[in-house]
DNA sequence: CTAATTCCTGCCATATAGA
DNA sequence: TCTATATGGCAGGAATTAG
C-alpha cells in the first residue's frame, strides 16, 4: 500500500465566517426557528446557536418551544448577549449596563460574559492583572467550552491550546470606554482595539477561554434538569437551594424515565434541581436583590429573586398562618372543600421544597424561572359543573421536583406509554408537555401518563398519536401546554405561564400572547395586539362607536365596563343580573364579526342580527329600524375581521386590506350628534 | 381612593379542513 | 356530511392604571 502524505489544513477564519454568516441569517430571520421575547422585544434566533453559546437555553430548549419569554432579563441587555453570541464580541457596552450584563450572562449560562465581572473587578479595585482571572479559576477544562456545552473534551484543538496559552493575557479587556473585547490575536491587534469587521470573523475560538467554572462551580442548567436520583426527596427537603441563577430554566422538563440518567448527578453541587417555579411575593416589599428587575418583573420574579427569597418570605399577612388548616393541593380534598385561598405571591422554590402547607398559598403571578409572569392559580374548587370556579393549582403542579419523578416507580407500560405515580403534585412539573397527568388517583397521588420516546422529537408526535387515537387531526406536537386531569377534567396549562385552562381554545388564544405568531394590528395606530378581541376593542376606541346602551336612560357607552359601571352607579342596579340593563347594538364602525343576538334585552329591544362572516352584505337593522346597509355594493373583500379565518391567518396584512380604507372616512367628528362625539361613517367597503 | 381602562377566560357561534 | 379545530366576539370578573 503506498504511503500518501496526509495533509491537514485549517480554515482558520472559518469559524469567524460561520459566525458572520450566521449572524448575518439572523439578521434577516432566516432559519430563526426560536423566538424570545425579553421585556417587549422580540428577538429572533437560532436555537443551536443560542444552546450552543449558552447553557441555559441549551436545556431550555430541550424542552421549550419556539417561543421562550425570559422575565430576568432586561431586553436590552439581552441584546447585547445575543450579539455577543452571534458575532463573539460585545462593543461599546455602557459602563452602567455592564454589571447587569455580567449577571445576566451568568443567569444564561454564557460563560465569556458570565466572566466579565472579573476583571472588571480588577479594574476597578485596581488589583493589578493576572489575580484571579478565568484561566485561574476556570479549571482547565476545555469542555466547558461554551459553544459546545455538553461536550468536547477530548478535543484540545489548536485554538483551544492556543487560547489557553493565550489565557493569561487575553482575558476580556475593558477599554477606556468600556467595551470589552477579547479579541483574538490572529491579526496581531491590540487587545483594545477593535476592527469590528475584521475581528468579528476571528474572535470566536478564543471565547472558549472564558468559559467555565461558573459552569464548573455552579450546576449547569443541564446538570438541574436532570435530577439527581439520589437527592433527597423533595418534601424533605429543608431549605431552598439557591437557585443558579442560571439555571432558571425551565418550561418545563422532559421526563423521561427513559432518558433519565443518573450521570448528571455528579453534580456534587450543592443545588438541585431548580424547579421552573419561582414565584415571587407581589406584596412582598423586598426588591430582588440584586435590584436589576425592571419594573415589570418585579412581580414575576427573577432567579435571583428566588435565590433570596423563599416561601419562608412570604409576608405573613399576605399567607394564611400555618396554623390555617392546609389546605393541600396535591389534594383532591383541597379541591372539594372548595376553599377559597387568600391570593398572594409566593416564592415557590424548586425541587418541591416549598413546604407543602405552601398550598395555602394561592399564587397570582408566578414566574417560572425567568419564563414568564403571570399566573393565576386561584383554586378553588367548587362544583365541577362549574368550570370557572375551579382553577387548578398550577403552583402545584410547578413547583416539584423531577427527582421523585423520575424515582416513581414505572407501574406500567401501555401502548408505549409508562404510567407512574407520583406522591405529590409538585413532582409534576417535570413533565413534558406531551405528559398527560392523572390527579386524584389517590390522596396526593397522580398518575402519569409519559410516551415512552425513542427519539425526543419524535416524542410528543407518537404521544399524541397514542393517547388520542381518537382525534383524527391532533396536532403532531403540542409544545404548547400540558394536560393536567383531575377528577376526570381535563385542564389545560400553558407550558410558557403554566396558567390553566378548561378550554383548550382559550389556551390556544392565550399562547399567542407568547408566541406572537398572529399579530393584530390596529388599523389607526402602530399598535398591534396579541388577540384579535384586544384590537377590536382597541380600534372602537378609536372609532368611538358606542354600541352598549343603558336601556334605563338610554345612554350609550364604548364597552361593557363603563356600561355596567354606569348602571351600578347611575341606576344602582346590577348589569349582570337576570333582567337586562343594557342593549349591544351591532358594530357600525368596524367590520367585525357578528353574532345573530340573541334577544338579550329584558325589554325586547332588538340586538339584531345578522351579520356573518362572509354575510356582510346583509343589511344589518339596528333597533331603531334603520337599515345599515352593509356592503351592498362591495363584493366580499377578504377584508377584514370579519372574513376572520382568512385575516386569522394573515393578520398582518391590515394594511393591505384597509389601504384603501382611509382612516378619515371612518369617522368624523360630529356635533350635531347628541350624546355621541362622532358621526360614524361607514365606508363604502362596508 | 375611585374611576377608567385593560386584561383575562369560559362560553358560544361560525368557518374551514379533512375524513 | 360529519367532525375536529380555528377563530374571534361577548360577558363579566379581576387587575391595573390614571386622576
Amino acid at each position: 500500500m503506498e504511503t500518501k502524505k496526509l495533509i491537514t489544513a485549517t480554515d482558520t477564519q472559518y469559524s469567524g465566517i460561520l459566525l458572520n454568516a450566521l449572524n448575518d441569517q439572523r439578521m434577516q430571520g432566516l432559519y430563526c426557528d426560536v423566538t424570545v421575547i425579553v421585556e417587549d422585544r422580540k428577538f429572533r434566533a437560532h436555537r443551536n446557536i443560542l444552546s450552543a453559546c449558552s447553557t441555559y437555553f441549551h436545556q431550555l430548549f430541550s424542552v421549550a418551544g419556539q417561543v421562550v419569554e425570559l422575565n430576568f432579563i432586561k431586553a436590552d441587555i439581552f441584546a447585547e448577549i445575543l450579539n455577543y453570541i452571534y458575532s463573539s464580541r460585545i462593543v461599546r457596552v455602557r459602563c452602567d449596563m455592564l454589571e447587569e450584563l455580567i449577571k445576566s450572562g451568568k443567569l444564561l449560562g454564557v460563560p465569556f460574559i458570565a466572566e466579565l465581572g472579573i476583571p472588571l473587578s480588577q479594574v476597578k479595585s485596581i488589583s493589578g492583572a493576572g489575580g484571579k482571572d478565568g484561566s485561574t479559576d476556570a479549571p482547565p477544562n476545555p469542555d466547558q467550552k461554551a459553544p459546545e456545552p455538553q461536550k468536547s473534551t477530548d478535543n484540545p484543538s489548536p485554538s483551544t491550546t492556543k487560547i489557553k496559552a493565550d489565557v493569561e493575557t487575553e482575558m476580556p479587556v475593558i477599554t477606556e470606554s468600556f467595551s470589552l473585547s477579547s479579541d483574538d490575536q490572529k491579526d496581531k491587534k491590540a487587545p483594545g482595539s477593535k476592527d469590528q469587521a475584521s475581528e468579528k470573523e476571528e474572535d470566536d475560538d478564543d471565547d472558549v477561554i472564558f468559559c467555565s467554572e461558573i459552569v464548573a462551580s455552579k450546576q449547569t442548567p443541564a446538570e438541574r434538569k436532570v435530577p439527581a436520583q439520589s437527592q433527597t426527596p423533595p418534601d424533605n427537603e429543608p431549605e431552598v437551594k439557591k437557585v443558579t441563577p442560571a439555571g432558571q430554566v425551565q418550561v418545563s422538563q422532559n421526563y423521561l424515565p427513559s432518558n433519565q440518567q443518573t450521570s448528571k448527578n455528579t453534580s456534587s453541587a450543592p443545588q438541585k434541581f431548580i424547579p421552573p417555579v419561582n414565584t415571587n411575593i407581589s406584596q412582598n416589599p423586598t426588591p430582588p436583590a440584586n435590584g436589576f428587575l425592571s419594573p415589570t418583573t418585579q412581580k414575576q420574579g427573577t432567579p435571583n429573586a428566588v435565590q433570596n427569597q423563599h416561601s419562608q418570605n412570604i409576608t405573613p399577612g399576605n399567607t394564611l398562618p400555618q396554623q390555617k388548616p392546609v389546605v393541600n393541593y396535591n389534594s383532591p380534598k383541597a379541591h372539594q372543600i372548595g376553599i377559597v385561598q387568600p391570593k398572594t405571591e409566593v416564592i415557590f422554590h424548586g425541587n418541591g421544597l416549598c413546604p407543602p402547607n405552601s398550598s395555602v398559598v394561592t399564587p397570582k403571578h408566578i414566574s417560572f424561572d425567568g419564563v414568564q409572569k403571570k399566573q393565576v392559580v386561584t383554586f378553588t374548587q367548587g362544583s365541577p359543573s362549574k368550570p370557572g370556579e375551579f382553577k387548578i393549582k398550577i403552583a402545584d403542579v410547578v413547583s416539584g421536583s423531577k427527582d421523585s419523578i423520575k424515582d416513581a416507580e414505572p407501574r406500567r407500560i401501555i401502548d408505549g406509554k409508562k404510567i407512574i405515580t407520583l406522591d405529590t403534585a409538585s413532582e409534576i412539573e417535570g413533565l413534558s408537555t406531551g405528559c398527560k397527568v392523572y390527579a386524584n388517583i389517590g390522596e396526593d397521588t397522580y398518575d402519569i401518563v409519559i410516551p415512552i420516546k425513542e427519539d425526543p422529537e419524535e416524542g410528543e408526535a407518537k404521544l399524541d398519536l397514542d393517547e388520542f387515537p381518537n382525534r383524527k387531526r391532533m396536532k403532531l406536537k403540542h409544545d404548547d401546554h400540558y394536560e393536567l386531569i383531575v377528577d376526570g377534567r381535563v385542564y389545560y396549562i400553558c407550558i410558557v405561564c403554566k396558567r390553566s385552562y378548561v378550554c383548550l381554545t382559550s389556551l390556544r388564544r392565550h399562547f399567542n400572547v407568547h408566541s406572537w405568531e398572529k399579530k393584530y394590528p390596529c388599523r389607526y395606530c402602530e399598535r398591534v395586539f396579541p388577540l384579535a378581541e384586544y384590537r377590536t376593542k382597541h380600534e372602537i376606541h378609536h372609532t368611538g362607536e358606542r354600541r352598549y346602551q343603558c336601556l334605563t336612560c338610554g345612554s350609550s357607552f364604548i364597552n361593557y365596563q363603563v356600561m355596567a359601571s354606569h348602571i351600578r352607579s347611575v341606576h344602582s342596579l346590577d348589569p349582570s343580573g337576570d333582567s337586562k340593563l343594557y342593549r349591544l347594538n351591532p358594530c357600525k364602525t368596524l367590520q367585525i364579526r357578528q353574532y345573530a343576538y340573541v334577544n338579550n334585552s329584558v325589554d325586547g329591544a332588538i340586538n339584531v342580527p345578522v351579520i356573518m362572516d362572509g354575510g356582510i352584505n346583509v343589511p344589518v337593522i339596528n333597533d331603531g329600524g334603520i337599515v345599515y346597509d352593509i356592503d351592498q355594493d362591495k363584493p366580499q373583500q377578504p377584508a377584514s375581521e370579519g372574513n376572520h379565518a382568512n385575516s386569522a391567518q394573515k393578520p398582518v396584512n391590515w394594511d393591505d386590506i384597509f389601504l384603501q380604507q382611509s382612516n378619515q372616512n371612518m369617522f368624523k367628528p360630529n356635533t350635531s350628534e347628541g350624546g355621541t362625539e362622532f358621526e360614524f361613517v361607514i365606508p363604502e367597503s362596508y
